[in-house]
DNA sequence: TCCTCATATAGATGTTAATCTATATATGTT
DNA sequence: AACATATATAGATTAACATCTATATGAGGA
């Protein structure tokens, strides 16, 4: 249960940066090199490769080599299992936190 | 428009905590007041506090005073519009990065 | 007015993260 | 085999963050 949030917390500090999340943007309309991506930002190339290694330990975005290429895509199930989790963090459900009668004394 | 990756970054940042994703899933069945919140944790009171302060900063979280205490509730809209940001994000949307021309050679 | 209680702030400390330069790896070409 | 190119890794540096202890603030009650 406490994992539930240790891992989900992971994937969000994933998201956490603007330039990650750029690149998640850049990746939403189909998979990318590190060369294309590179181009839209005015990091280095070591800096971007961080980037996708961050990326990609949380499942986020996955890798397809190819030659000399390495082409990047987002990992769309991930992506809905992250958004199924926060819609249901938000809202007042079954598995709420507060349902917990052992450690909360809520109504 | 970088703008819009850095607000919502901010935000994101702010929820990328095992903890604050807590007591997001904490507030999410109404509001409650720090005592309430602090009780599902191990850490001290000044650093519920400064969880607390991070996530009103980016209004993800707002507060009512009363009396002596202090009850915290969810900005609902605001964690609406975090989830739409998302949802848009993962999306391959008319307003995709990709799509700016001057700046991808996108097919 | 003095005391208690709930919460906030200040300041310190150890850890994590973003970025850089330099270098390694691994594939393709001549 | 030698070289060029795309990407990854190593190591250093600076900034940001989570947490603590100590203290301040501010409201209620005796």
């Amino acid at each position: 249960m406490k994992q539930k949030y240790d891992d989900n917390a992971r994937i969000i500090k994933a998201l956490s940066d603007p330039s990650r999340l750029r690149i998640i943007d850049i990746l939403s309309c189909g998979e990318k090199c590190a060369c294309d991506i590179l181009e839209h930002f005015d990091f280095t190339q070591p800096t971007l490769s961080h980037h996708m290694k961050v990326l990609m330990d949380c499942s986020i975005v996955e890798c397809r080599k190819e030659g000399l290429w390495s082409y990047y895509y987002l990992n769309n199930n991930n992506c809905n299992r992250l958004i199924l989790f926060l819609m249901n963090l938000i809202t007042d459900t079954e598995d709420c936190i507060c349902k917990d009668k052992s450690k909360c004394e809520c109504k």
